[in-house]
DNA sequence: ATGAATCATGTCATGGTCTGACAGCATTGG
DNA sequence: CCAATGCTGTCAGACCATGACATGATTCAT
């Protein structure tokens, strides 16, 4: 609430939407955080006091869905039960974040720069680790599978982000529903019923 | 086949040995490339020139485990089959990791130290990008279903190899193909038959 | 064996990321 | 108005990584 807040939460974004602007019109490598410092106004040790890395300056971390994850509560019992319910909320968030249109420029970039999917990348390890742990909280499973579901609804996430981007690169304009339902349907046919 | 060879191998290992025995000693986060140089008795700049980074020196990659996966055939060609291949691969390899004696090592030092768990999975960003355009160029399979499967066989791999350290850290031996087929088997539970 | 080419290494210089310490200025609250 | 708190800049430093160059050892053809 305080003046304080908002001033927080204004820096925060200027320098996220520094940092892409920067790596847009420069590539990602030439980009530095004494550059992103020096475009929004403030000392390079300014940045860091808002970011901890120049990786999650560029990629705050999906805070929304692993709140969205962890929150989530599921009727079901059995893994696959599960995993159901949290493709649910990983579908839901997945159409919601599209809405924001810095996710459209990270996806953007992705493909533009490789080292860029790796920075995407290096953030996820926070969403298994929270995501594996809060199921096991949860109780109804046991750590293995915990460890496996988290892996597996990482995985669905990245790939629909994937494809997503790819897409958005290509001038494609596909719906975020559809592409997740997709990765989703594919994912099943892996694993046939027999 | 020349000296040359034989000296660079032994120098990899040296490195290597020498990493993972200072990480053992003083933690991840406190062991510096300088003095990884001075226990082999090299420079630091030399250190670099054998591994490209501090990750590369601990954990050299999973090479072996790219060379087996790309290099498999399949007489299947459906997605499914394929995963099952591919499966079949990585357990295979799994067992025979297991008896470097340094897969151990770092196995243990993965649950002593989380971030060197981080080290290991960036590491195999590699391996899903090497796998998934393997299978792309293989034929059979599509873009998004290569990386889907390349996702789930790392993710299979990474599990299974997690449960093998915590077992490991926690002075059980268990048998390594036992292991991949369990996680194995509990992925497949994901995706029940109806 | 000798000389040239190649290779490994050391040294030096540099750029970039990230952290800690401290001091100054602004905001807030009593 | 004063004191506490918070935000920022500056400075110093550790560490990772890369490029350039010189040097000494190894290899190989002649």
């Amino acid at each position: 609430m305080g003046i304080r807040e908002e001033h927080r939460v204004r820096m925060l974004r200027d320098i996220q939407r520094a940092a892409l602007d920067l790596v847009e019109e420069q590539g990602l490598e030439s980009t530095t955080m004494g550059e992103i410092a020096a475009r929004v106004g403030v000392s390079e040790r300014t940045v860091f006091r808002y970011y901890a890395s120049k990786d999650q300056a560029l990629m705050p971390g999906q805070q929304g869905l692993i709140d969205a994850l962890v929150g989530s509560e599921s009727a079901h019992h059995t893994p696959s039960g599960i995993l159901e319910d949290l493709l649910a909320v990983c579908r839901e968030q997945f159409s919601h974040e599209v809405e924001q249109r810095d996710f459209r420029r990270i996806s953007r970039l992705m493909i533009q720069e490789p080292e860029m999917l790796r920075v995407v990348t290096r953030q996820e390890r926070s969403l298994v680790e929270a995501l594996s742990s809060a199921l096991v909280h949860r109780g109804a499973l046991e750590s293995l599978q915990s460890l496996l579901l988290a892996e597996v609804v990482t995985a669905s996430w990245r790939v629909a982000w994937r494809s997503f981007a790819q897409d958005e690169y290509d001038g494609v304009d596909s719906d975020p529903l559809t592409l997740f339902d997709q990765t989703v349907r594919e994912l099943r046919q892996l694993f046939p019923s027999t």
